[in-house]
DNA sequence: TGTACATCAGTGAACGCGCGTTCACTGATGTAC
DNA sequence: TGTACATCAGTGAACGCGCGTTCACTGATGTAC
C-alpha cells in the first residue's frame, strides 16, 4: 500500500504551495475552519509573506478545493486496496473449512473482511487524523463549495465500497441497488465514527467494534428485510 | 404538540437578545458558520448597536450555547410526543387485525410507527430548516465548546429515542443495550438526512422513504444477529 | 556553448477598511420607604 | 401615593490593530536561437 502521489508529499509542487496547504490542515484539525481561516494567519503559519498566497490560489475555497484533491487521493485506492487485502486473507484462512450459510451469505467470510477492514480502515484514520477532522468539518461547513466537493468524495467513496462488496462477492443475494444504499449509509457512519476515534484514544477498541456490529447489522437487516419481500427500496436519483 | 418556551419565542427576553439571537441563526444558516461570524456583521444583521452583543453575551460561544440550548428545547420533547402519537395511532388501527410477528417483533406496528414518526420528524425539520443547519454545523465546527454541547444534545436525542421504544413496547425481544446502540446510529443518521432533506426539496419523499426503510433496516438487522448469537455487542462507555 | 529573454515563486512596503472593545451616556422599568 | 434610587437594555463616539489586496521588486529556472 504505497501512498498515492498528492500535491502534499510530491517534491515537484512548489514548496509555498505545499506549505500553504499543510498549514491550512494544521489550524483548520486544531481549532478553525477552513472558511474562518485569514489568508495573513496562514502565511505566518506557513512562515511565508502573505502575498504567497495569491501566487498559487485565487481563493482560500481555492485552497479548500486543493485540500480535498489531494484527500480523495490519498484515501480512495488505499481504501480500496484495504478490502481486496482483507477478502484475500480471509479466503485463505477459511479455505477447505466449513461454511455456515445464511440467507445465501457466508457470514462467516463476510464478518473476516468486515472485521479486518474496519479495523485497517482506523488504522489509517489514526495515521491521517487531519484529513479526517477537515473533511468532516468542511462537509458540514459554511463554504456551498467545499461542501459540494466533499460531498461528492464521499459519494465515490460509497460507490468504491459497494463496487468492492460486488466484485468481491460479498453479498451475492443482495440486490445491487440495496448493496449502493447500504453502503452510502455506512460511509457516513464510519466517517463520523472516525472523529470519535480520533477525539477519543481511549475508546478505540470499542469503536472498533461497534462499527463492525454495525455493518453486520446493516447488511443482515437489508437482506432479511428483501427476503421477506418488505423491504420497499425507494429508487435513489443519479447523483445522491 | 405545543411550542415549548425557548428564549426566540420568549416576549419576556430582552428583544435585543432575541434579535441577536435570530440574526445568527439567519446567518449561519445561509453561508457562515457561527465562529466565523463577526460581532458587528451580527448587529448589523440584527438592527442593532454592536455594543448591544455585550449586554447579553460575554463571547460568541456563549451566544451559540444559549441557540443550542433553545434547540435543544425545541426539539426534544415535541419529538418524543411525535413517537407517543405514532404509536397511538399504529395501535387503534392494528386494533383486531391480524399480527404478524418476526422474531418476536410486531413488524406491522412497527413499520407503523416507523413511518409516522419518520414522517413527522421531516415534517418538523420542514418548519425548523435553520435549527438542523446550525445544529450540524456547529456539531462538527471549530469550537470546542459548541461542539460538546451539541453531541451532549444528540445523546439526549438518542436516549429519549431508546427509552421510547422501551416504553412503547416495539422491540421487546431486542436487549436493552443494543436498542441504545442502534438509536445512536439512527439519530446521527437521521439529523445527516434532514440536511439532504433540507437542501433537496425534489428528493423529499424519496429520502423520507429512505429513512423509514434504514430504520428498518438496522432494527431487523440487530434483531436477527441478536437472535443468533453473533451479535456481540461491545459495552458503550458512560458518555458517548 | 553562450546569450538574451520570459516565466515563475517569493519578498516587502504600503493602502484603506472593518474589526473587537472601551467609555460615558440615556431613558425606561422596578423597588424601598 | 409619591419620591429617590438602582438596575437594566440600548446608544454613539472613539481607539488601535490586523486584515485583504495592490504594486513594484528580486532571483532562480527554463527556453529559443
Amino acid at each position: 500500500m504505497t501512498e498515492p502521489a498528492s500535491v502534499l508529499n510530491n517534491p515537484n509542487e512548489a514548496p509555498g504551495k505545499r506549505l500553504l496547504m499543510a498549514a491550512a490542515l494544521r489550524l483548520t484539525a486544531q481549532t478553525r475552519s477552513l472558511s474562518s481561516l485569514g489568508l495573513r494567519e496562514l502565511a505566518r503559519e506557513a512562515g511565508l509573506n502573505p502575498n504567497t498566497f495569491y501566487r498559487h490560489f485565487r481563493t482560500l475555497d481555492d485552497l479548500g478545493l486543493a485540500i480535498i484533491d489531494d484527500m480523495a487521493t490519498l484515501l480512495r485506492q488505499p481504501l480500496r486496496d484495504l478490502r481486496h487485502q482483507a477478502a484475500r486473507r480471509a479466503d485463505q484462512a477459511a479455505a477447505g473449512a466449513v461454511q455456515g450459510q445464511l440467507l445465501g451469505i457466508d457470514l462467516e467470510r463476510g464478518r473476516q473482511v468486515c472485521r479486518e477492514t474496519v479495523q485497517l480502515f482506523f488504522d489509517f484514520v489514526g495515521t491521517h487524523p487531519q484529513v479526517f477532522i477537515v473533511g468532516m468539518r468542511e462537509l458540514h461547513g459554511a463554504s456551498p463549495v467545499l461542501r459540494e466537493a466533499l460531498r461528492r468524495v464521499m459519494e465515490d467513496f460509497a460507490e468504491d465500497m459497494a463496487s468492492d462488496i460486488a466484485q468481491l462477492r460479498l453479498l451475492p443475494s443482495l440486490a445491487p441497488e440495496a448493496v449502493r444504499q447500504v453502503s452510502v449509509l455506512l460511509s457516513r457512519q464510519l466517517f463520523q465514527q472516525s472523529l470519535d476515534y480520533i477525539e477519543r484514544p481511549t475508546q478505540r477498541m470499542l469503536i472498533c467494534a461497534q462499527a463492525q456490529a454495525q455493518i453486520l447489522m446493516m447488511f443482515a437487516g437489508a437482506t432479511l428485510l428483501q427476503t421477506l419481500g418488505a423491504l420497499e427500496l425507494p429508487l435513489a436519483d443519479g447523483g445522491a
